[in-house]
DNA sequence: CTCTCCCT
């Protein structure tokens, strides 16, 4: 175990003397050094002889399997061993470890399975987060865990933060721990911000910007794009106008050895252009890249907690994002930028990525937690706590897969939570190895895990995935991508003690596994609709009109983009609607028909939101019933009830008192809490209401203002008045802000002659904001203080006011004068 | 009728 770092010259060298000084003492430490400063071999290696380590080991984790297998190699390269002795490595389904490892080089969700087996992580004395910029889901559950066992069992377990950019005072702060900084090994990078570009034009101005690029610089180009379909389309331009030049398009569905040619130096000579998806910016590395060109777009996949559906977006990258990928073009030498946005946008860009925790699927969080005895993520420390919204769709999942009873991780759960995948894949496992449907169920497995690995043109079927996976396997034929696939269903076989089937596949066993994972994209054809279906969770999917599956009854669906209308439907299988009988649910359901404005009563056979059977209940349950109702409200109130101008100044009223006097604790009446809590206001009033008129009808304003407390209605009127006595003797409604701005008081002048100040409220605490008016209504002069205007700037007005009413009278004194409502005739 | 990336 010998290592000789003299001869090694790598920028994190001169910190590892603070690092080491620092953990002596301290349990947590955040390193930021940028990419290739060789934190992530160098660092370990060099902590491995602490005496605060003692006889315990090192793991450190990392984003990627690829990264973790390579890192771990290096190290022992550097250690002139084999990987698996003093350097290991563990990855899902793969381990290379030994009695002598002291380093383990983890991907980051295999820590979360660790400390289940052992909380308190005995004989690890450090752990070292890399990359943890990313900030991926697995990252933040690791290091939420590691923190808690930190502090509560193990007070001595040391942790350190290794990061490119990052939010370092949020981080420093929330880990009460201090930051190290290492320099880089980058060459220097020439931005030049151009235009901004509309998301439709991005592959014409990209191919523009490299053509212009190519010209005036040396070297190979790096262009990143959104997605797919930009690639091919800046491709297609870019082989007509630059025929020299060598084309590679680069993204996650290319066969491997396409994506190898993109990132090998190509040996025909010839110059070239890579166009790439967010792919080049952190899993894959292109050498000798000395241009980047950067459309400033990215695509990535948004968790919606409503339909527990994923969908895809295009959207502006981040600055810490840019300045990654800009700084591919200075790994070798110096390098130049294009970014095709102007240095306005530049200026508005969100500063770092947003962490996936805030937009992923929880399913697994949460049944981890649940494991672990915490009922309520929320209770952890959390550098992004987990949005609430993903959480409690993430419990309502659980709930019902029958891993969670009342928030309690059940024996079924602690079954699931074995398996190492997600719940879903895991209930349908288990479902198949009670119904000696496992062979197919591990096939099914590994397909809904990884990339599809057929094209577009094979259609929808995952039917014809799992045929061609079995022929695979019976020819031992050759194809990366299902060798892949292979890999992971002989691991889950393994896991199972069961051997392989390579005979047909009975499609019906594929959609009930299906619709044990996810029961509710159960999906049923809509009547007269073509390939359009009902799924159970509400939702209407499409699928394309010449797809195999498109005129199936039926359909188990595996893979949707949610889409904003319209799911899209990616894989799916036939489904026998006899094998979901003990699916379908009697329920009494009284919905609002937002359509024709009603209530509408039926008992009904469904399987959620598909209705099988619905037959019409004439007297329904009066509860339910109210409940409808309300549900409605919370959805569509402000259109179903009259929020008037009374009402609206109503609640502007209140909630310019909770503005000014917060120690009066003034309720919140804006429009969206009040709907949010309908019941409690409006429950007396519905018994009778069975449409939209008649809920149209029902004196808002008088609801509202009985469901305040007798103190508060009278304080209402004396602190915050609707209407104010002027002169001349009219009641002037003031117009009351809902942000608490000062009141407009909008008045004709001639009715406030004779009024010296401005009239105050609230307790004489604020004025009013006087718009003082024309006899025609028109706003001459908008003043806060009226003596002054009285004194100042009143004759100004006074000359062009007689000048334009000149039957009118315009006194000298107006304090002294006497106040009109209409025309007052000249003396 | 636009499919990013990654992980137990």
């Amino acid at each position: 175990m010998a290592f000789d770092f003299a001869s090694i010259d790598l920028p994190v060298k001169d910190i590892i003397p603070e690092v080491k000084n620092h953990l002596e003492n301290e349990q947590t430490l955040i390193i930021k050094a940028p990419p290739g400063a060789g934190k992530s071999t160098l660092l370990p290696l060099a902590l491995l002889e602490q005496s605060w380590l003692g006889n315990k080991k090192i793991l450190m984790l990392e984003p990627r399997r690829l990264a973790a297998k390579s890192i771990a190699a290096r190290m022992a390269d550097l250690l002139g061993e084999e990987v698996g002795q003093t350097v290991g490595y563990r990855i899902r389904f793969e381990t290379k470890v030994s009695s002598e490892t002291k380093i383990e080089v983890l991907t980051e969700g295999i820590l979360t399975r660790m400390l289940h087996n052992d909380n308190a992580l005995e004989n690890i004395g450090l752990i070292i987060f890399d990359e943890f910029h990313e900030r991926s889901l697995n990252a933040d559950v690791a290091l939420a865990l590691s923190r808690e066992s930190q502090q509560v069992l193990r007070p001595d377990l040391k942790l350190l933060i290794m990061s490119a950019t990052l939010d370092m005072k949020h981080l420093s702060t929330m880990l009460n721990a201090k930051v190290v900084e290492s320099e880089g090994r980058q060459y220097p990078v020439a931005i030049h911000h151009l235009e901004d570009t509309d998301p439709y034009l991005i592959p014409e101005l990209t191919a523009n910007a490299i053509i212009r690029a190519v010209k005036k610089h040396e070297g190979d180009v790096l262009a990143f794009l959104p997605g797919q379909g930009e690639i091919m389309r800046c491709e297609g331009i870019l082989r007509n106008e630059l025929p020299d030049f060598k084309i590679h398009p680069l993204f996650g569905q290319l066969p491997q050895g396409k994506q190898r040619a993109a990132i090998l130096p190509n040996r025909e000579g010839k110059r070239k252009v890579v166009l790439s998806t967010s792919i080049a910016e952190t899993s894959l590395t292109i050498e000798g890249i000395k241009i980047v060109v950067d459309s400033g777009f990215g695509r990535h996949s948004e968790f919606d907690p409503q339909s527990a559906l994923t969908r895809l977006k295009t959207h502006r990258i981040s600055r810490d994002s840019a300045d990654q990928r800009a700084g591919r073009a200075g790994r070798l030498s110096e390098g130049v930028c294009y970014r095709l946005w102007n240095p306005v946008t530049n200026s508005r860009l969100d500063e770092h990525r947003m962490p996936e925790i805030e937009q992923a699927d929880l399913a697994s969080l949460v049944l981890d937690m649940a494991e672990w005895g915490i009922r309520n993520p929320e209770d952890l420390t959390w550098l992004t706590p987990p949005p609430k919204g993903s959480v409690s769709q993430a419990k309502e999942l659980l709930h019902s897969l029958d891993a969670l009873e009342h928030g309690n991780i059940t024996e079924h759960g602690k079954e699931l939570h074995q398996l190492p995948t997600h719940p879903r894949i895991a209930h349908m496992l288990v479902y198949a190895e009670e119904n000696d449907l496992l062979a197919l169920a591990t096939d099914l497995a590994a397909l809904l895990e990884e990339r599809d690995p057929l094209g577009k043109e094979h259609g929808t079927d995952i039917n014809e995935r799992i045929e061609a996976l079995r022929r695979y396997r019976k020819e031992k034929g050759k194809g990366k991508r299902f060798a892949h696939i292979e890999k992971i269903a002989n691991s889950y076989r393994k896991l199972f003690k069961i051997e392989a089937e390579n005979n047909y596949v009975d499609a019906y066993e594929t959609g009930i596994l299906l619709a044990h994972a996810y029961p509710e994209r159960i999906a049923c054809a809509r009547p007269g609709n073509n390939a359009q279906f009902q799924l159970s969770n509400g939702k209407i999917a499409f699928i394309g009109h010449k797809d195999d599956l498109a005129h199936e009854p039926w359909l188990a669906v595996a893979s949707i983009d949610a889409r904003d209308e319209m799911g899209k439907i990616f894989l799916a299988s036939p489904l026998d609607p006899k094998d979901l009988a003990p699916m379908v649910k009697q329920k009494e359901v009284i919905t609002w028909d937002y359509r024709d404005g009603e209530l509408i009563a039926s008992n009904d056979l469904r399987i959620g939101n598909i209705v099988l059977k619905s037959t019409p209940i004439h007297h329904p349950d009066e509860s339910l019933r109210q409940q409808a109702i309300c549900d409605a409200i919370k959805k569509d109130g402000e259109r179903l009830l009259d929020f008037n101008k009374d009402v609206q100044q109503w609640q502007s009223r209140i909630l310019s008192l909770r503005h000014w006097n917060p120690e009066q604790h003034w309720p919140d009446v804006s429009t969206a809490s009040l709907l949010v809590d309908c019941e409690k206001w409006i429950s007396p009033y519905i018994n009778k209401v069975k449409n939209a008129d008649d809920l149209k009808k029902l004196n808002l304003l008088e609801i509202l203002q009985h469901s305040l407390d007798w103190e508060f209605q009278e304080k209402l009127e004396k602190l915050a008045p609707s209407k104010i006595k002027v002169p001349s003797g009219s009641n002037i409604k003031i117009q009351y802000d809902e942000k608490g701005n000062p009141p407009i008081l909008a008045v004709r002048l001639q009715e406030v002659f004779g009024l010296e100040a401005t009239p105050m409220i609230n307790n004489g605490k604020n004025g009013v904001l006087m718009h003082l008016l024309s006899p025609g209504f028109k706003v001459v002069q908008i003043t806060a203080d009226l003596r002054s205007f009285w004194e100042n700037t009143y004759f100004e007005v006074k000359k062009e006011m007689k000048r334009r009413y000149p039957k009118h009278s315009w006194p000298d004194d107006p304090t002294d004068a006497e106040a009109v409502r209409g025309v007052k005739r000249k003396k």
